[in-house]
DNA sequence: ATACGTGCAAAGTATTTGCAAACGG
DNA sequence: CCGTTTGCAAATACTTTGCACGTAT
């Protein structure tokens, strides 16, 4: 089960260019060890506290490229920063509840939601869309 | 059926701060007759072209105070840049698709999504939240 | 050897902030 | 009159780009 995501990205990337360079193969790395959305920066950050020298230029453009080979989905919570996250294969497919008092956010999942918005897209005539459900709101621990 | 929501946006800005300025208003004024989504750039443009002298940083702050309200909705469509629209009370609720090819936006409402994300929203303790789908592919048009 | 990847620094773009002047009540 | 709002310009924050150098094949 380990790494499973790390080794299809990484061969996809260099089927796609026919290389993968040091800085690429990092981010893919950090990136398979991590469940949730993750931002440029905090990628960048986490690279360079295990002592690996890559510039925050490289992190973008390893995710635009993982981006667009759909391996990794842009994630707009809605604070005007860009996160990422892994997509995995098996449709370990999820959301985010974002609290907009204390900034926390958690992962959910609901079929009944999935099924509603694959039939909104193909009643629209969309093909098999990429989507993205950000709730906000007050969570119970801000709540009081 | 007029005016109905930009009344009331002014009477709780009214409310919130005790005066209303001319740049507030015209803001209020313009988004009253937009239903989708704006940028702040796209309200500037509009109310220069009405002939109306207002600085961006104005729209900015009037949309600010307006989501605080929550009077406007903002959206991010996955660009990098924000976007607007009034939130009216009667629950014309809608959200969007995005086709990533040509950049279109169209609106679309559906129920079972709606109950379904009410449904996920309180079983995890979160209090009526806002929320915001947006589903991103390629429209019928873009898939020659 | 050659073309692509990388790092750094500079540029770009959306948004926010400081401040003096205008304005509403 | 007094405090809020406004417009402009400067500042900020995230992201992208230009370019010389490094690296994989």
């Amino acid at each position: 089960m380990k790494r499973v995501w790390a080794d299809s990205a990484l061969a996809r990337l260099r089927a796609a260019s026919g290389r993968t360079g040091g800085a690429r193969r990092e981010v893919v790395d950090f990136l398979d060890g991590q469940s949730c959305c993750l931002s440029a920066q905090q990628i960048h950050d986490g690279l360079r506290e295990s002592g690996i020298r890559i510039g925050i230029a490289s992190v973008y453009r390893a995710l635009d490229g993982l981006t667009q080979l759909e391996l990794v989905q842009r994630v707009e919570l809605g604070d005007g920063i860009a996160r990422f996250e892994p997509v995995w294969p098996g449709g370990d497919h999820h959301h985010h509840l974002v609290c907009d008092d204390c900034g926390k956010v958690e992962p959910f999942e609901d079929p009944t939601l999935e099924s509603a918005i694959e039939r909104v897209a193909v009643g629209h005539g969309y093909s098999a869309a990429a989507h993205d459900v950000v709730l906000h709101g007050a969570c119970n621990d801000c709540r009081s």
